[in-house]
RNA sequence: GCCUGGGUGUCGAAAUGGUAGACGAGCUAGAUUUAGGAUCUAGUGUCCGUAAGGACGUGGAGGUUCGAGUCCUCUCCCAGGCACCA
């Protein structure tokens, strides 16, 4: 073959590695395995775009590099297939979201076959598939058996357009995740998982991940942990409990303040007062979250109940109000307010006339800071922090307060009311108790006579037939639970399926999960920082603790890498947007390991970019001008080039460990830019290199490593070692007054003297020294040296 | 407001405190061709200069250092996240 032909090359492999089954892993009998693994794709009709080949070709370019370093690896596919899109694409066209998928799934298969990743399609998953449905809703019953799943009526999000409640990570600034609408609050039933009770260990097992410090922040803001103390206040009839976190200026509380919605407001409202707190609670009532942050940013809106609290260290009545800048489901639904040190606390105060206290030394009111204590009684020229703690210690010894933890964290809602997800496995008697399915009733199949069209409730509740199965299989007056769950619940143990996938017996096989986890490289997009990777951890943490899984380590992935986004112009990919540039043209013109080098080569793997139609030239150009370099074996520069590649291959050795691929491949064109305008080239330093550029390269390093000779897959050859040249120490860098003026070749063992006077014979040197008086030089041994004529 | 990241040519970017802009795109000139989103060769930060060479240049202002894109202080701008969380 005489030029580059990557449609032969590639054609000629594909067959080849598939007869071979070279990425097929029997994990039974792997003693040295590495599991690198994708977020795998919710297989959308769109089809795959430039930014998610990104990811994909990241994840392989570890997988066939641990490969090389004689690793076992187990790179797995599949799809998250059950969700809203393909359902209200059904809805659309009056077909079944089944279809939807089953179809986009064919068309992935084959895109994702384009990238020539080593995937073990053998071991391939389908989160709709009732074969893998089954074990999620084994998983939920699970939880339902620790008492970790619940229903529960509460007021939640709940989106008009989708038809559907939403988990609280799944409201974006006020917005459906999904569809952009704005999303109101809805007074239901709903079932939820028990996520809070992990929070502390969800926060400290943070600390041991090998994760971007981003996503460990935004992991940390989440759950969002915050430290001080509860405190008790006595009204006349009842006690009310707050929490606060500044108990050093709790001198400065002039007044309760409790969220409209707090069970107590009905028994502190006094008679006179009734009217306007119940208007109040109605009208705080329809207002969604985003709405009362609006309104109250402007003027914190309130009403007095008409009811006293007696401060218990000034002995003071204090009033107690409700108002809707207090939340009902963060700490006690109550706060103390002190106006003088709290910027909300403040803005109501004065609109309310209510005292405000200073008690920390300061000049402005609010003064938010620590600092030292006044008008505090015993208390007073204690720092804020000491303060703190004696007066949570004098609280507690009245029984007036503790030490708390609070977290932001709420349990995680998995109840939707829509068709195309796992049924939830739960059973109501005719009284309405709910019952876990009976395990031999696994899966609880989705009924197939439902027409899709949302309503406010699961459109599975219309079925008939799913409450005739409920009857014949429980007893007259039993019914299903008709919502499904949420795809998060799906996607939250996948990891542990692919090790198992076809395993009738159970979810997965704890003795595989033992040999194969942590995740040693997981792959995918930021978007997932929060919620996927947050309810994994918890969902693995789950199974540790209550023994289904037995390993020591409770995290899932150990390591993980956000792969930046793709977009063109400042805009996200999307097929509504018509934006989105396939792969599919650019395989056929350049080639698979065209765009693959391309991906790589186009920016830092974290960074978010834009899509540069043009750039795939140079990786193209690059391939040519390697190709070639096949055709011109000879020993002639051998030495140099041996240097030249020890080099290259010590400096992407280093490169590779923080995931710099682009500045590898620069490191590539180097190398063979210099082997180009050569005359000859070393074979052996060809063979070495070809093997370093087979991980971003597969096909056309396969080639070349069939034309110098071997007759086994170079993916079975190991990374290579430094042939060892002695690499000759660089010059020593002169410079005159910092400016760089030569490199002289120097023995490192001479005096800093000796070269001083060596340099200032070279004619390039004594010019320029000429009308100068060398003032002190400055020597770095080996390096460089600094001649330094001005004072 | 708070928490993360970032500001370097026309663009993507590179630089263990030691010649800023490697590598690639684009552009310019030339070559080649079965006219392509092809390939090959050379040049390409700004200003002064025919040239040799010099000056200036990493958002801004200071500082440390023989030496700063890199370290420190302040400041401006951009992206992302959280946001009445007590």
């Amino acid at each position: 073959m005489k030029s580059y032909d990557h449609r032969a090359i590639e054609k000629k492999w594909r067959q080849v590695w598939e007869d071979q089954k070279l990425d097929e892993v029997n994990l039974a009998k792997v003693d040295n395995g590495f599991y690198c693994l994708d977020m795998f794709p919710y297989p959308s009709g769109d089809g795959l775009h430039v930014g998610h080949w990104r990811g994909f070709v990241l994840s392989d370019y570890f997988a066939r590099y641990q490969r090389l370093q004689g690793k076992q690896v187990f790179h797995p596919m599949g799809f998250d297939a059950f969700g809203l899109p393909a359902e209200n694409a059904a809805i659309k066209k009056k077909s079944h979201p089944k279809l939807f998928t089953d179809q986009a799934i064919k068309g992935f298969i084959s895109q994702l076959k384009a990238i020539g990743a080593m995937y073990d399609w053998s071991k391939a998953i389908n989160t709709s598939d009732p074969n893998y449905y089954k074990w999620t809703q084994w998983l939920f019953l699970q939880f339902f058996k620790h008492g970790l799943a619940e229903k529960r009526d509460a007021w939640v999000n709940w989106c008009p357009k989708d038809q559907t409640v939403l988990a609280n990570e799944q409201v974006v600034s006020g917005n459906c995740e999904r569809c952009g609408m704005k999303v109101t609050k809805k007074q239901t039933s709903q079932w939820y998982l028990k996520i809070t009770d992990f929070a502390e260990e969800l926060l400290n097992g943070l600390d041991t991940l090998d994760w971007p410090e981003n996503v460990k922040t935004l992991q940390r803001n989440w759950i969002g942990r915050s430290d001080g103390a509860y405190v008790i206040f006595h009204c006349d009839k009842i006690s009310l409990q707050v929490f606060t976190t500044r108990a050093d200026t709790f001198f400065g509380v002039t007044a309760i303040v409790l969220a409209p919605e707090h069970p107590d407001v009905a028994n502190l409202t006094t008679k006179e007062h009734q009217n306007a707190v119940l208007q109040y609670v109605e009208l705080s009532k329809e207002k969604t979250d985003l709405e009362r942050q609006k309104d109250t940013n402007q003027t914190k809106t309130g009403v007095f109940t008409g009811s006293y609290a007696l401060h218990p260290l000034t002995h003071q009545q204090i009033p107690v109000w409700i108002a809707d800048y207090v939340l009902l489901n963060y700490g006690t639904g109550a706060v103390m307010m002190v106006p003088a040190h709290d910027e909300r606390d403040f803005d109501f105060a004065q609109s309310h006339n209510i005292p405000i206290i200073r008690v920390i030394e300061g000049e402005k009111l609010p003064y938010t800071g620590n600092g030292k204590l006044i008008n505090s009684n015993i208390y007073d020229g204690l720092e804020s922090d000491v303060a703190m703690i004696k007066i949570t210690e004098d609280l507690q010894r009245r029984g007036l307060g503790k030490e708390a933890v609070n977290y932001r964290l709420r349990d995680w809602l998995v109840s939707r009311q829509r068709y195309w997800g796992a049924p939830i496995p739960i059973v109501y008697d005719p009284e309405g108790t709910p019952h876990p399915i009976k395990e031999e009733h696994l899966p609880l199949l989705l009924p197939t006579d439902v027409d899709f069209q949302p309503g406010g409730e699961s459109p599975i509740k219309r079925s008939k037939e799913y409450l005739t199965r409920a009857e014949q299989l429980y007893g007259k007056g039993w019914q299903f639970e008709t919502d499904t769950l949420d795809t998060f619940v799906d996607s939250s143990w996948y990891y542990l399926r692919f090790l198992s996938p076809n395993d009738d017996s159970r979810a997965f096989d704890p003795a595989l999960v033992k040999k194969w986890l942590p995740i040693n490289l997981y792959i995918g997009g930021i978007e997932h920082a929060i919620l996927h990777l947050l309810y994994s951890r918890f969902v693995y943490r789950f199974l540790i603790k209550y023994g289904y899984v037995t390993n020591e380590n409770p995290e899932p992935f150990q390591k993980l890498f956000n792969i930046g986004m793709v977009g063109l112009n400042g805009a996200k990919m999307s097929k509504s947007k018509g934006n989105v540039i396939s792969p599919d043209p650019l395989v056929e013109h350049y080639g698979t390991d065209a765009l693959r080098g391309y991906e790589l080569f186009l920016g830092p793997m974290e960074n978010s970019l834009d899509w540069n139609p043009r750039g795939i030239n140079g990786v193209h150009r690059f391939l040519i001008k390697l190709f070639g370099l096949t055709q011109k074996i000879g020993t002639e520069n051998d030495a140099s080039q041996k240097e030249a590649f020890d080099l290259y291959l010590t400096r992407i050795n280093a490169m590779m460990k923080d995931f710099r691929l682009n500045t590898v491949l620069s490191e590539a064109m180097i190398l063979v830019n210099t082997l180009h305008t050569a005359e000859s080239v070393s074979k052996d330093v060809l063979e070495h290199l070809v093997i370093t550029l087979a991980p971003a390269f597969p096909f056309i390093t396969e080639e070349l490593w069939a034309n110098l000779g071997h007759k086994e897959s170079i993916f079975l050859s190991r990374w290579p070692k430094s042939f060892g040249t002695a690499t000759s120490k660089p010059g020593v860098k002169v410079m005159i007054d910092q400016k760089f003026v030569d490199e002289i070749d120097f023995d490192e063992d001479l005096s800093e003297d000796k070269l001083l006077e060596m340099v200032r014979e070279l004619p390039r040197f004594s010019q320029r020294l000429a009308n100068h008086e060398i003032k002190r030089t400055v020597y770095k041994k080996g390096e460089l040296l600094n001649i330094i004529t001005r004072g």
